[in-house]
RNA sequence: GGGAGCAUAGCUCAGCAGGGAGAGCACUUGCCUUACAAGCAAGGGGUCAUCGGUUCGAGCCCGGUUGCUCCCA
């Protein structure tokens, strides 16, 4: 045992978290096994980009996964949690493209392979980086096992997936209404595209008959596109405008004539009930386009400037256009008018930039067959989301999915594995790069260009990772895995995507539990963004408060699915706890003897403040284990919280402090007993603040790694319902005595003979032994104790307290008329008490229906309540005589 | 247009097989009581958004209303 004049008065996480952390890594303490005998335990991280740094969003996401890790850790599991990195091929290549520019240098300029060479010494950098911080946080990663989703063994299963589902037929290649993003220049996702409702203008335009014989009038938010436009449609149903379908209009700036048709798309009580159609523009405009076999004309550049389709618009960016045609309209007297209305507009989530709607040659996944069995396992309840209620979200976006668009015109990521012949038209589909076509034999074979979504190799992370498609030790041991733990931001992207991805090539559900958080916002509510400005940087605080205390701050009072606000407040109790939990620390260390096998101590020597805190440890590690195990975080942190600091530390370390002076059997049994609940606690508290119960523990088990430690079993301690009755009756006592002397402001060294009345004979015996706690704690000298029948003295003035009254001298300490007025309000409140139970117990239907343990207990209640106000009016009567003669 | 969530103490949030409203911070009052002032002790503060229903009993269950979020189209 180290002496106290080793130890520091405070816990320094700076200094102290990387060694201990080290010290982890050194003794090998993260690593999983396999192949093994033992019960597997599997997280796999979320793989953050390697964009950037790790933001709060993923503190708290690690955060929960490592408590959880550690948890079963101790229990015996077999924990595996993986670590790694994800490529993130649209935001990568920007960054890198950007970096490049300040150079001067261009993608094209340097060419595929060299800025290929770029990303992989980019990600070189990020994962460093990353990887460096995941540790400061404290997570318990396997690092032998840590991945990258373009590492080779990924890739493979990349390759193999996509090989499968094309031969299936669940991989296609079609002309599509896409979403394109003009400035990352790449098809996205339908779910990559962000709407929201701006502020814009309707345009009105009149476009004249063809044969001169009046006009139609369109309204528009886009007007540009009307260069465009190849017909103008009525609903079939319009009375009022049906009549003039087969007409033509002329298109007013072009030299175009345009039919007009019917469709039953057209909503005739928006704007003039007549809708003009561009059907390279618009996915509902494309649909109607199809129907009605119109032509197609592409006004719009990749990068998103008028074609030379648009004659002298032509070069224009689509807001200048756009301009232009309005002033010509106007000008040539085709516009009508221009109104103000709120307009959904799509852009591009990684960019801003306002996504086009674009007719392309896309790869694609057929969804509607690997939805079906990804929407039944979540009914079945295979995998079951946490809290439940998310279940809802995935099956309302499941059951309305579309195709996915999975080929983006960019070079980092996996590149499709597709090779098309020059030479035969053949299209082969392969996991290694084919020499000649197996059609016509031809060697002029070239690969697709395109790469394929991030999404779609991140979809196979929880088996990808583990070796997939081999038939490893690893996937065999720890697949599927349990718990996902995510935000709900991505339910879409990326658990959705898991899920169907998992079941297609493993037939499993990659994890069991999906445990879903919300999303970290800073202290006003507001989302963090780089624009705000208001990000809060998890690695600033570290710096500031520590690890330990960040972990704290981002789980107390969460509950899982909810936002949390950020505040420093929080990281600062943190701090606090950890600085109380050290201290309680100094403490016991400055107590214990060089001795700390206690085979001295026997049961007998415990007294009730022992057990009552055994027992309430008991209590603490079954409610505890029972929240980590439904996942309850938030809540199983302030239950160790609470028993260390309000317990613990607020009572069981003060009502010893006597014994421990004092020594002998009494004193080694408290020694004992502090040795053993402390460490105990420690471990119940380690998931949470790893690094500082670690280094407590380290010194008080030479040796030891409470990291590899087995979680305290409930049963070593025994529920001692006589100790916690008799502790409720004296910390009632105590309180009791001191609410009196602040009340009347008694001076704190001031100390007073009391007398004291217990309907327990236990309590009665611990108040006379616990005179000297009695003493320090509420400040009395002397204690006389009250036998049944005999009253207090007449001019002492009582408190009751739950099992007993305590009377304290009236006259030396009190004024009569204060008093007087406080046991007033008593027994008021005593009579409310009474009535309140009387009249539930005097109902028939509660005494009747309601469960006989509560009727009972309304009945204690009463009775309890009765013998209070009895003697409270022996109390009163007494006060008023002084009072009158006063 | 469809879907989800939230409304509890001044602030941030817990709470729930339906059985006397909790924590942290802030506030008031005392305390350097040799583990801890990043602390100790005592205290004030709530018609649990609103209306109705079910029930012996509702912050909790059901329905309506209002006000905020968020997601999808």
């Amino acid at each position: 045992m180290k002496k106290i004049d080793a130890i520091d008065r405070t816990f320094d996480p700076q200094i102290e978290e990387p060694i201990i952390y080290k010290e982890w890594l050194d003794r090998d303490a993260f690593r999983a096994e396999s192949p093994s005998e033992k019960e597997p335990f599997t997280i796999v991280m979320p793989p953050p980009n390697i964009t950037g740094e790790l933001h709060m969003g993923h503190a708290i996401d690690n955060t929960l996964q490592d408590v959880l890790i550690r948890y079963h850790r101790m229990r015996g599991k077999n924990a595996l949690y993986l670590p790694g990195t994800d490529h993130a091929s649209i935001a990568t290549e920007a960054l890198v493209v950007q970096e490049l520019d300040k150079e001067g240098l261009t993608k094209e300029e340097l060419g595929r392979e060299k800025f290929l060479e770029y990303c992989w010494s980019w990600k070189d950098i990020y994962y460093a980086r990353i990887t460096g911080q995941q540790k400061r946080l404290g997570l318990s990663c396997d690092w032998s096992r840590q991945r990258f989703t373009m590492d080779e063994g990924l890739s493979r299963a990349v390759l193999r997936v996509f090989k499968d589902l094309y031969d299936e037929g669940l991989i296609y290649r079609g002309e599509r209404m896409i979403n394109w993003c003009p400035s990352c220049l790449t098809s996205i996702s339908d779910i990559e595209v962000e709407h929201e409702e701006k502020e814009a203008s309707l345009y009105t335009v009149r476009y004249p008959f063809a044969d001169g014989d009046g006009a139609i009038e369109i309204a528009t938010t886009r007007p540009e596109t009307m260069l465009g436009d190849t017909a103008v449609a009525v609903h079939p149903d319009d009375e009022g405008r049906n009549h003039f379908v087969g007409r033509l209009v002329h298109l007013p700036l072009t030299d175009r004539d345009i039919p007009i048709i019917a469709d039953s798309y057209v909503d005739p009580e928006f704007g003039t009930g007549y809708v003009k159609i561009t059907p390279a523009h618009d996915p509902n405009d494309y649909e109607i386009g199809l129907r009605h076999n119109l032509p197609s004309i592409d006004i719009l550049t990749d990068d998103a400037r008028m074609t030379d389709e648009c004659g002298p618009y032509a070069g224009m960016t689509t807001q200048e256009a756009r301009r232009a045609v309005v002033n010509d309209l106007e000008e040539q007297g085709y516009l009508v008018k221009i109104e103000p209305m709120r307009h959904n507009i799509g852009t591009c989530q990684r960019c801003d930039t306002i996504v086009e709607p674009k007719i392309s040659l896309q790869w694609f996944v057929k969804m509607e067959p690997l939805a079906g069995p990804a929407i039944e396992a979540v009914r079945k309840g295979d995998t079951e989301f946490v809290p439940d209620h998310f279940k809802k979200i995935y099956f309302n976006w499941m059951e309305g999915i579309r195709d996915w668009c999975i080929s983006r015109q960019l070079w980092w990521g996996h590149r499709i594995p597709v090779w098309y012949c020059e030479d035969c038209d053949e299209i082969i589909v392969a996991e290694k790069t084919p020499n000649k076509c197996p059609s016509c034999g031809g060697i002029r074979l070239k690969q697709d260009e395109d790469t394929l979504d991030t999404w779609f190799s991140s979809a196979l992370w929880a088996f990808s990772t583990l070796g997939w498609p081999e038939e490893t030790d690893d996937f065999k041991t720890f697949y599927p895995t349990d718990v996902l733990v995510t935000g709900y931001d991505i339910i879409f992207f990326w658990v959705a995507r898991m899920i169907f991805s998992s079941i297609h090539n493993t037939g499993k559900t990659p994890f069991r539990y999906v445990l879903i958080h919300g999303m970290v916002r800073d202290e006003f509510g507001r989302k963090m963004s780089k624009s705000l400005g208001n990000g809060v940087n998890p690695l600033d605080v570290i710096d500031q408060y520590g690890a330990d205390a960040l972990r704290y701050g981002l789980m107390v009072g969460t509950t899982p699915g909810k936002d949390l606000r950020c505040r420093d407040e929080k990281f600062e109790n943190g701090r606090n706890f950890i600085n109380k939990v050290w201290n309680a620390f100094r403490f016991i260390v400055m107590n214990l003897d060089e001795d700390l096998e206690f085979s001295d101590v026997s049961d007998g020597d415990f007294t009730i403040e022992d057990r009552w805190i055994m027992s309430e440890l008991k209590e603490t590690i079954k409610a505890l284990s029972d929240n980590l195990d439904a996942m309850e975080l938030g809540m199983a942190q302030d239950k160790i919280y609470s028993f260390l600091w309000d317990y613990f530390c607020d009572w069981y370390i003060e009502l010893v402090k006597e014994r421990l002076r004092e020594g002998g059997s009494t004193g080694r049994a408290a020694q004992s007993v502090l040795y053993r609940v402390f460490s105990d606690s420690l471990k119940l508290l380690h998931p949470f603040m790893p690094f500082v119960t670690e280094r407590i523990y380290g010194i008080l088990h030479e040796g030891k790694l409470l990291v590899l430690e087995e979680w305290p079993d409930v049963d070593q301690y025994r529920l001692d319902d006589d100790a916690v009755k008799t502790m409720t009756s004296l910390v009632s006592a105590i309180r009791g005595v001191r609410t009196l002397r602040a009340e009347y402001k008694i001076a704190p060294a001031r100390r007073f003979a009391a007398s004291f009345r217990a309907d327990d004979s236990a309590l009665v015996s611990r108040l006379r032994d616990g005179l000297p706690t009695l003493s320090r704690l509420a400040g009395i000298s002397s204690l006389n104790l009250i036998d049944d029948g005999e009253s207090f003295d007449e001019e002492d003035v009582t408190v009751i307290f739950t099992g007993g009254e305590i009377a304290i001298p009236l006259r030396e300490l009190v004024d009569v008329e204060e008093e007087l007025e406080r046991m007033q309000k008593e027994e008021a409140r005593l009579k409310q008490e009474i009535a309140r139970a009387e009249k539930m117990l005097g109902n028939p239907n509660f005494t009747g229906k309601a469960p006989a343990h509560v009727v009972d207990a309304q009945r204690e209640k009463k009775a309890q309540y009765e013998d209070q106000l009895d003697s409270l009016g022996v109390q009163l009567e007494r006060l008023k005589r002084l009072s009158l003669e006063a």
